[in-house]
DNA sequence: ACGTTGAGATTACGGTTGTAATCGTACGGA
DNA sequence: TCCGTACGATTACAACCGTAATCTCAACGT
């Protein structure tokens, strides 16, 4: 059934490394991260321990060192976090967000024309 | 220059009653909570008092009792809330987030109608 | 004048998070 | 064979969070 796992911020970061590559291990995950994240590498050590405790990776063990990969899908993660949010902000419907993004003026026009396009609203005299 | 004053999810529930209408007391703040929220009175007053602290609401003592009113501007908590997530899972755009929901076929055809008509669609042939 | 009571203030306490340092130990090199 | 080293495992620790109970003191009623 899948309880909805819970990645709090730190462990989000990992996480994306390694959806972007896996598995990977420790000191590899650590290089991947981005600059603006700067750990020691125990810090990705600690957060990797709780993210296997969590299940959201599996760890392998190849001599003496582990490889993690997600368990964690990338796609069911950000629908979580997606649809938790719109729900506690905006009834669980995504028309209200877009509509206060609209209003606070922070739709630019490559959004506007993103979404238009999504919304086959692309289908105009050719 | 307003520093983003964080809200906790408990915090926000409170926020939420105040924004619906205030200045009220504790008590008032204590009844006006959603059913599904099931606190102790003294759970209301702490957080009250942790948003005070934090800034997000003021207090006026009127007798013996405070009534409490928002600092903090819903439009710019759910600006706040929205674009951190946003930055967080969508490299900070919109559309990729409607992508995503209509991929996982999160979105109904209500929501497909409300975003059209939010973005200019409606003008069809009448 | 005094006690009751009800409001805010203080304290509590276990869990999670961010951020590591330190410990223990198995492998690989000398 | 012995030692250093490089990993993972264990431990640390403060802040923040959810959730309250308890304490304290001022005001109201008698």
């Amino acid at each position: 059934m899948a309880e909805p796992v819970a990645i709090s911020e730190a462990e989000a970061h990992v996480m994306q490394v390694l959806w972007q590559h896996s598995p990977r291990d420790a000191d590899e995950v650590f290089t991947a991260l981005p600059d603006c994240v700067d750990w020691q590498v125990a810090t990705v050590k600690t957060l990797l321990n709780r993210l296997l405790k969590k299940g959201a990776v599996r760890a392998q063990k190849v001599g003496r060192r582990y490889f993690y990969a997600p368990v964690l899908k990338r796609d069911q993660w950000l629908l979580q976090e997606s649809t938790t949010l719109l729900r506690r902000l905006f009834g669980g419907r995504v028309a209200p967000l877009v509509a206060h993004l609209n209003q606070q003026r922070r739709l630019s026009s490559g959004d506007l024309r993103d979404l238009r396009k999504l919304l086959g609203v692309g289908t105009q005299v050719p």
